[in-house]
DNA sequence: ATAACACCTAAACCTAACTTCAGGTCAAGA
DNA sequence: TCTTGACCTGAAGTTAGGTTTAGGTGTTAT
């Protein structure tokens, strides 16, 4: 069992959020002694959720439903999945799209060293896409595609 | 030359995002006719930028920056490459992250088909990862390392 | 000439996810 | 005793990136 303040440490995050997350439903569970919150074994592995959640770019409310899945035991597995499973797709469309912006990013980071040497853009405001060197070529065309 | 107008129905946003753009100073140099905003060649190509930027998880007073540069020539070069350079380098961080993210998830997917076929969680929750089969092995380990 | 549009502005409003504030309880140490 | 520190609450404030509103101008179609 532990304090608020501690699970604050062992995360590295303010109480407040922490409080604000408890406010949002994320601990359904979570027991109380004479108004002062215990976190157990229980909330500190939904704090490691949440977390990972979050960085897979859910929302609070969304987490909460999660959340609240849990409570709810066995029946509800295949909620759960389908959650994870919509996340892992969302993830993977979101690498891809990184993917092509990085690409334009080599490709204008290329263009300024260009720059640089020239002294200007009049060469490259000129150049046409076929006239690209082959490798940066393929980073244009990659990132300029569709 | 196009009117705010146009230039939203090009690139499928609303008006009042170009204003706001506008009044956040993304385009130094625009004209106006009688009060009324004109977008050039120069103008397009900005927003262009501006999208990959944006995309490139920038903020707008940092745009902004880049786009003073812009408009002060050459003598600004270095600085926008170095600039994206370190959009690239941030880029390339934040990929990663996803990836090790993304694995989490692929983990979760795994684990509740696990636990809808046994209908529970007991084997899971018992198992330690040197027992997860080979190939969840890598994904657990990926995700979880660090 | 009058209504419908596209344009303009400043200012208020919106949302998510927190953070800060003001005020209050309670236990332990000097 | 008194004050320091960890906890509590509800409510207000914050930030980014817009969106909406209210009120006004100017051009075109009926």
């Amino acid at each position: 069992m532990y304090s608020i303040g501690q699970v604050a440490e062992m995360f590295g995050m303010p109480v407040s959020t922490l409080r604000y997350y408890d406010k949002q439903g994320l601990f359904p569970n979570m027991e109380r002694v004479s108004g002062i919150r215990k976190f157990s074994e229980q909330e500190i592995e939904a704090l490691r959720v949440i977390e990972c959640l979050k960085k897979a770019g859910m929302e609070i409310k969304d987490i909460r439903k999660f959340m609240d899945w849990c409570s709810e035991g066995s029946s509800t597995y295949p909620q759960r999945k389908a959650m994870f499973e919509e996340r892992k797709a969302h993830m993977e469309a979101e690498i891809a799209r990184m993917n092509r912006i990085l690409d334009m990013l080599k490709f204008k980071c290329w263009y300024y060293e260009q720059a640089i040497r020239d002294g200007n853009e009049e060469k490259l405001a000129a150049m046409i896409p076929d006239e690209l060197p082959k490798d940066i070529r393929a980073i244009y065309d990659s990132s300029h595609e569709k």
